[in-house]
DNA sequence: GTGAAAGCGCTAACAA
DNA sequence: TTGTTAGCGCTTTCAC
């Protein structure tokens, strides 16, 4: 960077040796106020920016950052946040740096407890959670801060902490989006239910929120259009029943599902060929993805779990690499995927 | 890094010294082809991974990159983009990156070959640009071919090119997302009108695929939908009187409009008080967010200006400092926004 | 065809 | 309180 002004320059333009300078830049003292003020100004003057390979290449210890999520084997979802993980990586795999991954089961709080206490142990340089248990998840963080390692969640958030920085999404919103989605495209008449997955509320605090940003949205709209909240059986056997019921009883025209696991009840529809029912749910895994093709699923909202994951490593990497600061959240927008769009996301590429 | 293999371990490994290996690596000849074989198969067993800073820091040129676009002061669509450039730059000044601007007017080619002249004069590292003249583009790019200066292109690719990447939409797939939104959310009964305006034919290569993406998604799914293709004034006195005479002589149900200019209409409706016919069109300038948030413009289809200005730098940038090698093509996924998902996109951020 | 050595900008240990 | 110096991993020049 020829022409660039390093530390050398600073030095010369105070009178002062190099190792003064740095002991200024980086505030280790034993430097009197008088040569402190002066390089001080200097480098305000110069507008002084380190050169940060320099700075990298001689603090070449190695950074080890531990990773907690779900594992991926468990669920698609999951999976594509591990593929985000994996691939934002490579970028930093030759920056020193290394992963150290743990997974957790979603239905098994003792997993997560046990990769908890075996990451304390560790004391990595960072820590990237997806925190499904939140009281578990808020002792793995207490602790952690009283190590001072930073920690980055994405997906969910611990309520009343404060990460390096979350990365996820606004479920209240997306809630709103779906009523909105149903409203827009559907019959003037007839009911729109809210279905759960009975599995999911034990680890998705973000449940509540869709439920409750779709019934703003319909109180504010069209308060008139009636809504029915249901939480289903995780058991094909009794959720179809219970679809069925619900469809007899009812003039349902539209059904949000809370949760990626919206493919069951496109399923259901596509068994019972029903075609004039809407149907909303969450996220780009397989199932969903040919239902859509299909025509039985009409509006996707996508949660992104791979920028998610990319976004965590990056922005980790970063901080811990070139104390970069970061935004203390990131909140993703909110992607509406329909038939026709939907093969523009699997080339979504990041740099 | 401590426990990484670098150059002096594989030197050592082979017996040899630290400048053979070097040229090994480099492929810089004047090594027997004994100790070459041997060298690379030492590099290829332990896996060697180059210390990038170490790289970097010895080869401390600064770097220009060249950028040609649009002027941002002419066109809300274009300072989007310049707000990428100038926000993907930031990370990369601390690495000896320095930018070139040069803008064109995209009323007037002349500033576009001005530029281009200047450009070739001053042989950059890198050129960045957003070739809205396509003649005039295709003389740039191939200047720059001679010379071996990497091109990337954005937004608008010269036909049959082969730039370093091309980083932009879809457009003929957007005009369908268009056509599908329309379908979804229309009357049954009506017809749907297509309108550009007239000052962008000149240099929006995209207008006809997207037309084109329209009439394809109506011809599948729906085609008993008359669709009526119209080329407006670009004088506000003339295109209203089209717009009036367009709905008195049809039963218009629903409006796509091929470009940002989308408010245009939008305002028309406003001030006509029509509030039961559909509207979307692209891109998310203030415009046409607030005649979004009013509820006159339905969907926007965002093509993201700012992220693919940004993704042009860092591609760039990682290229010309790591030599990192990029896809062809970064086709972005086509955004859906409508007035629920739309304060989501303002808080859009990447890495 | 090969090796030795200087030096990129910076940090940190040590000497003064 | 300040200055000096070795060295991070690599490239490149120059001498052999």
């Amino acid at each position: 960077m020829s022409g660039r002004k390093g530390i050398k320059d600073i030095a010369m333009l105070a009178g002062v040796s190099i190792g003064t300078v740095d002991r200024v830049i980086h505030k280790r003292g034993r430097v009197s106020a008088e040569t402190r003020n002066k390089i001080e100004e200097i480098i305000r003057q110069i507008d002084y920016k380190p050169n940060l390979h320099a700075r990298r290449l001689v603090k070449n210890k190695k950074i080890t950052v531990t990773l907690l999520m779900p594992n991926p084997i468990e669920d698609e979802y999951w999976k594509q946040a591990w593929e985000g993980i994996e691939c934002s990586l490579l970028k930093f795999e030759h920056q020193g740096i290394y992963l150290e991954p743990y997974f957790y089961s979603l239905y098994d709080k003792v997993t997560f407890e046990t990769a908890a206490i075996e990451i304390i142990k560790v004391t990595p340089s960072g820590l990237i959670m997806a925190p499904n248990f939140l009281e578990e998840g808020r002792h793995l963080y207490d602790k952690c801060n009283e190590a001072s390692i930073p920690v980055i969640m994405f997906d969910t958030i611990i309520p009343k902490s404060s990460p390096l920085t979350f990365i996820g999404t606004d479920s209240f919103q997306s809630g709103k989006v779906a009523a909105e989605l149903l409203h827009l495209t559907s019959a003037q008449i007839g009911k729109f239910a809210i279905l759960h997955f009975d599995e999911e509320l034990i680890n998705s605090p973000h449940m509540q929120e869709k439920e409750q940003g779709f019934l703003s949205y319909i109180s504010d709209e069209c308060p008139e259009r009636e809504c029915i909240v249901e939480v289903l059986n995780n058991e094909k056997h009794f959720y179809q029943s219970q679809l069925i019921e619900l469809l007899a009883n009812n003039d349902i025209v539209g059904i949000y599902v809370s949760t990626s696991k919206i493919y069951r009840v496109g399923q259901f529809l596509e068994n019972q060929n029903i075609k004039d029912v809407r149907l909303v749910g969450y996220d780009l895994v397989s199932k969903n993805i040919d239902l859509m093709r299909q025509g039985y699923i009409d509006f996707i909202i996508n949660q992104n779990p791979r920028r998610q994951a990319e976004l965590s490593i990056s922005n980790l990497c970063n901080y811990l690499i070139y104390n970069q600061d970061i935004n203390s959240k990131y909140l993703f927008p909110i992607e509406i995927i329909t038939k026709m769009n939907l093969e523009s996301y699997f080339k979504d590429v990041l740099d």
